[in-house]
DNA sequence: CAAAAATAGTTATGTAATGTAATTAAATGC
DNA sequence: GCATTTAATTACATTACATAACTATTTTTG
């Protein structure tokens, strides 16, 4: 026994969830160079975005939000906050929390970075159609929500 | 500056790589969960399916296949023989390669963990139709595809 | 055909994302 | 007031994944 014709994975193709895989890690691969230039990763962008949209943030919203243990944000924040980005400063209504802002700088990475994201998007998705990326995002969103549970 | 309205990811929700990360993530644990029992991980049931579907496969076709490096395949295959899964043998042909080849209790496994990765697939693809799947398999191939380059 | 290059499997090692447990300080709920 | 909860943090373990190097072969090529 030897190897016979063309060996394929398409018994596993039938799942969407190495469909999933793959493309994510595809992508991730990619928008990470994207980011590379900016010195930023894809965690560490996420989070600088979500706080240039929602000036105040405190960190366990911005957990919540992007579905990752507090414990972990902490570093993010660090180098976000290192580089200048973000500020962390004490909130006036609870002394436990913090408060997030972005920086000037901040802002203005976040839409340099933005920019190149959206063109590495708009890249891969170039062969996909206007409304199957309609159905992609809600086909994802529904996925998301029922493995959730 | 503090918590103004609720604060939410609708500037990341525009791209298909975040709707991509959350649900990944979101699979991927629910399908580990399901794969717990068998003492399989993903990575490991992905290995065994193709092994049986594709008798006498060397690792460095199924590394390509799974689109990981040889040398993490190692450690896998380890875990695959030692729990009598799969056989590795001596290839007559290339004295440098091996074959891989499922035993009858790798059969067995195989078969029943895909039942329930299909059981635990159908669940989270409860509310996508049958003609959004096909469109969501399609435009992650070609989203794969793409940003591989 | 002999030397050089490529390939198969492996080992060692590093990095990065993620999870868990425990700590400290402050707020909240009987 | 005291027990519980919450916010941020630290420390630690696990896992996936990449890279480099090594040995044994096979293939190429000059």
């Amino acid at each position: 026994m030897e190897v016979e014709t063309e060996p394929d994975d398409k018994v596993l193709r039938g799942f969407a969830g190495y469909g999933l895989k793959r493309a994510w890690l595809a992508v991730h691969s990619e928008l990470t160079s994207a980011l590379e230039r900016f010195d930023l990763k894809l965690i560490t962008y996420s989070a600088l975005a979500l706080i240039v949209a929602n000036p105040g943030l405190r960190p366990s919203q911005l957990a919540e939000l992007l579905a990752l243990e507090r414990s972990n944000l902490v570093g993010f924040l660090d180098q976000l906050e290192k580089s200048g980005l973000i500020r962390r400063s004490a909130s006036r209504v609870d002394r436990r929390a913090q408060v997030l802002t972005a920086t000037d700088a901040g802002r203005e990475v976040c839409r340099k970075a933005t920019e190149a994201i959206a063109k590495s998007e708009e890249a891969m998705l170039g062969q996909v159609t206007q409304a199957e990326r309609l159905v992609l995002t809600s086909a994802l969103r529904k996925i998301e929500t029922a493995a959730a549970r």
